[in-house]
DNA sequence: TTTATCCGGATAAAATATATCCGATTAAGG
DNA sequence: CCTTAATCGGATATATTTTATCCGGATAAA
């Protein structure tokens, strides 16, 4: 069970694209270049944030991609179900409906006790990444990081977007 | 992100086999037969929780699987784990290290702030599957059951170990 | 000795994740 | 208007993982 690297990929950039000035934006090439990974393959993520309503984009030259809302109104639940789709990690394929002591249909509308089980522990993963939102994880960033490193980096931003 | 077949085939199954008498034990055909799955990838699947310690084989004529221990010592993260590994479902494979700003490894020791907030959503998860026991399983589905099938699968088991 | 079963490895097919490329489209600027 | 830069969307290719099968060997009961 493992998560696509453009999770990981995604959540970085989402947390970099908060410096990124009002009306500007960064492209993906640029993107890709500043965490080294694939840009064609970056950009397929990105198309996913978009149309999660995450990031918006501007075509044309200066263009690029930015944050579709604040912050603070981001998730790392909402990056994750982007990228991932809404499928849940468990699969019932109802196998108590199987086999000589299988059960008829009609006495399985409600779901097993163990796909409840597995249901239930998920809900508390998504919960606790809802809890997380981008403004937060900047805020413990900024706090654990060095000041040097974050003014590079906001640097390297405004050569992007000027 | 998906968890594979065998986490539920195993987990119906270890629940089932908590029916089985002492000393006794279900071969991984019968049981491939009762949940319709195919018999070989089963096996496969068996021998990883055979491994885990979830439960034990007795090989030769009239020999087939049992739980290891009773079922308040078995859980679903036990079983989780032992078919999917340990591996965490976020890799972080540390791209805060990549790029014209990327760290420098030695300001990496500790996890960034999205590592660790994956990892604090994946142990609630863990401490969720880890609070259920086959035994708190079996006990819900005696309770929303009827009581034919479960006399039902009980003789289905008599009938395989005799 | 025969039969039933687990064990382990090799292999293969199918599905998914990862990655690349290209034409269409859109917008800025001369 | 035209050129250029950039995203978008689709088609395609590669790598990895999941799913599945098979077989020879070991083991134990009848």
């Amino acid at each position: 069970m493992q998560l696509g690297k453009g999770v990981e990929w995604c959540t970085h950039i989402c947390g970099m694209l908060a410096l990124v000035p009002t009306g500007k934006g960064l492209s993906a090439e640029a993107l890709a270049d500043f965490f080294e990974v694939p840009s064609a393959y970056l950009a397929k993520q990105m198309q996913l944030l978009r149309r999660a309503g995450i990031v918006e984009s501007v075509r044309g030259k200066g263009g690029g991609y930015r944050l579709a809302r604040g912050v603070d109104a981001i998730t790392l639940l909402d990056i994750v179900q982007a990228i991932e789709g809404p499928s849940p990690a468990f699969r019932c394929t109802e196998i108590r409906q199987n086999g000589p002591c299988g059960l008829k249909r009609k006495d399985c509308k409600a779901p097993c006790e163990i796909a409840s089980a597995f249901a239930e522990a998920e809900e508390v993963y998504r919960d606790a990444l809802r809890a997380k939102t981008l403004a937060a994880i900047n805020a413990e960033a900024a706090a654990n990081g060095s000041p040097e490193h974050f003014i590079e980096v906001a640097q390297w931003v405004q050569r992007q977007v000027s």
